[in-house]
DNA sequence: CACCAATTGAGACTTTATCTCAGGAGTGGT
DNA sequence: ACCACTCCTGAGATAAAGTCTCAATTGGTG
């Protein structure tokens, strides 16, 4: 789905410098299953500096590499793929992320935005539900 | 809106005593105006002890009184009315934050967990912009 | 009024994140 | 290929937000 041979042009970030460091995280980022969170990442990057992989993350979030998700109480997690409009069907047990490709709230926004007088940024939509695999699987193991 | 005199009987929250303490928190809560952090109630309830103030939200939370909302990185707010099913409309400049009091997206989100194959607990709309009031005063005292 | 269990709160601890600044490493010019 | 110049890195200090512990306190009951 993201396009993995900008890899190159998206080292630079907002950087002048396209950096070994930041290079081993954009790769590991690009290449990670999943969702991961913040200290997830620099666990499993010893050999780069925390400020470094914040600093990183927080660029490839702001150009839209990856898009930051926020359960509940929970730290913040990160998933690639955040450049065009989307949103998200968490499941509340395993926490499997789905992307939701097509909005289909934009009307419903765009009238509550004209009702308040609000000049629209955009808007969040979150799901939150459990998964097939986990409601199938339930009292499977009891 | 709320439902000032039911504060006796939310008091109780899960717990079976009525403190001093809580009677405190409480009331600082109901009596907010706008939006507030765990922080900023703590800081301004020095008499009572960081932990209890912490439980009472979490209790408060869960009986559906105030309600959580998360903006972007920053530490989440909590709101009164927490009870109905509602959305948020926040002003990215100032703070400002209005209930969305119909949900006009259910359809939406039944169709999508529909299709994923979820079993939907619930789902969460914020909507960004800026209110009508830092739109018309900006530029006004550049 | 006394008793006892529920609740409180000071402060230690954890987690997550940001900041600082000396040293290291890309990059362009030669 | 090398140098120099500047940007970037990273160890560790600091900050912010929240949880946990346990001795002391207190509300509710008989």
């Amino acid at each position: 789905m993201v396009d993995r041979s900008a890899l190159a042009s998206v080292l630079q970030l907002g950087f002048s410098r396209a950096t070994g460091p930041r290079k081993i995280v954009v790769e590991t980022v690009v290449a990670w299953e999943g969702h991961f969170s913040a200290e997830e990442l620099c666990r499993s990057l010893p050999q780069v500096g925390r400020a470094t992989v914040y600093r990183t993350l927080a660029s490839l979030q702001e150009e839209g590499v990856i898009c930051r998700l926020m359960i509940d109480g929970r730290a913040p997690r990160y998933l690639l793929g955040g450049t065009q409009h989307h949103h998200h069907m968490v499941c509340t047990q395993c926490g499997a992320v789905q992307d939701i490709a097509d909005c289909g709230v934009d009307d419903f926004v765009d009238t509550v935005a004209e009702r308040f007088g609000y000049e629209l940024d955009g808007h969040r939509l979150e799901i939150y539900g459990r998964c097939s695999t986990c409601v199938g699987g339930e009292g499977a193991s009891s």
